[in-house]
DNA sequence: CGTCATGTTGAGAGCCCTCAAACGTCGTGG
DNA sequence: CCACGACGTTTGAGGGCTCTCAACATGACG
């Protein structure tokens, strides 16, 4: 991690897609800006860990994080993924608790940190800003219920092709359209889905001999789009 | 399912705790019940179904309902449970759209429909009602992300003593301050954990004869109660 | 008192995990 | 430039947890 000066602009001239913030002024997001700290972090390092308490939110300029929580044993549970103009840690910061996720970077990443206040109070002021929140957090947790039906009742193939789309969906395709555009370890597919390490290379390997993949070192080329998403519903 | 007539009072004289409408002024309250309609619902009987549109939302004014997914063998899995109180629905109506989620009267029911209008025009005048609705979305999202954890990694008996720890929370204990205050099937305790039938039956019986558990009839008294914490924990 | 849902228990199977070994790749430092 | 180690990938063997299926008991309820 790495302190920046001056690298990245004011939120009021930030090129990501404003999310939570697309509602507020020029002039709102000149004061959001206000004390806001830039960070630079390499690929692997944590932005924060769970049990950890916050000191403000956070909001990726570019690069990829992933939300992920700690098992008793040691294994890693993906809960999403965030990418520049996402915002992190709302959660715990409106409710005063600790971080119930760990944040670590996918890759290198730049990233602004807005201290409490400065959001409480645009959060306030804000009706529209709120809704928007809330409708964030809607998402979010409608997609955490499906998560939980998944791994509940869903065999490990069906997750696996799941959690392939879920990363077409979020990160998608490199120019020929077909190779998912996110470097991304059998490992943490699996943590994604919720499978072994070794589990999931197995299926991933039946799906490369089914032709409904195909594997070239680390890419993973996605052929038969269809029937992915046929295992992905059943 | 019957329409009532005056049978639940107005909300501002409504004696369950107001939860997300806790910060309205009498008036306010006396606005929110403009248009309200009560319904009582029987045991078994659906208050809505997944894949349905709200027409407004729902607060619980006594009885327990059960939010639920269905799987696609006709498994359901149990969301969480909602008491008086609790408001339903709000979710799917904010981010018009179809219920993602079955609601069942587990007991007899009393529950008050308010439009939609009334309820969203409340929430843009009120930040507070606002900030309180992040609240318990950011609490129903931080329980649904634990649970994909569990239902993940942990095994059946370890799930399975969570969910019992959940209904202690939920609808503490009877009289005797041991057994678990609430009617429920061996189906839906299975349901809550993403346990078949068969294998919750089973493993409670493991519990029975280890003495974490009493079993009488249907009712389950918990008798080590740091035990099955431990468990849940593990 | 019949009927249907729920509870209980057994036998067997299979999915997926665990453990382990071998190989490839990449970055680092000698 | 190569040796080395760390990490990721791949594959096999084996086992166990949990599901499925089935039969029967029990209880609720008209």
């Amino acid at each position: 991690m790495k302190k920046l000066e001056n690298t990245i602009p004011s939120c009021d001239s930030c090129p990501n897609e404003k999310r939570v913030f697309c509602s507020l002024s020029q002039l709102e997001l000149g004061e959001l800006s206000i004390n806001k700290k830039n960070f630079q972090y390499k690929k692997g390092e944590e932005i924060f860990q769970e049990g950890n308490y916050p000191h403000g939110i956070f909001c990726i300029y570019s690069g990829v994080i992933k939300l992920s929580k700690r098992g008793n044993e040691g294994k890693d549970q993906i809960i999403r993924f965030a990418k520049s103009g996402d915002i992190l840690g709302y959660r715990s910061m409106l409710a005063k608790q600790m971080y119930s996720t760990t944040a670590t970077a996918m890759d290198d990443v730049l990233i602004c940190q807005i201290p409490i206040h400065n959001f409480e109070s645009l959060l306030k002021s804000s009706n529209k800003m709120c809704m928007k929140t809330i409708e964030l957090l809607s998402d979010d947790l409608k997609r955490s219920e499906n998560q939980v039906l998944s791994v509940s009742q869903k065999r490990v193939a069906d997750r696996l092709a799941e959690a392939l789309l879920t990363l077409k969906d979020k990160f998608g395709f490199k120019e020929d359209q077909q190779t998912l555009n996110m470097q991304i370890t059998r490992r943490e597919i699996g943590e994604m889905a919720g499978i072994t390490t070794a589990t999931t290379i197995r299926t991933l390997s039946d799906f490369n001999k089914d032709k409904l993949i195909a594997l070239h070192n680390k890419d993973i080329k996605l052929i038969n789009v269809a029937e992915l998403e046929r295992l992905a519903t059943s």
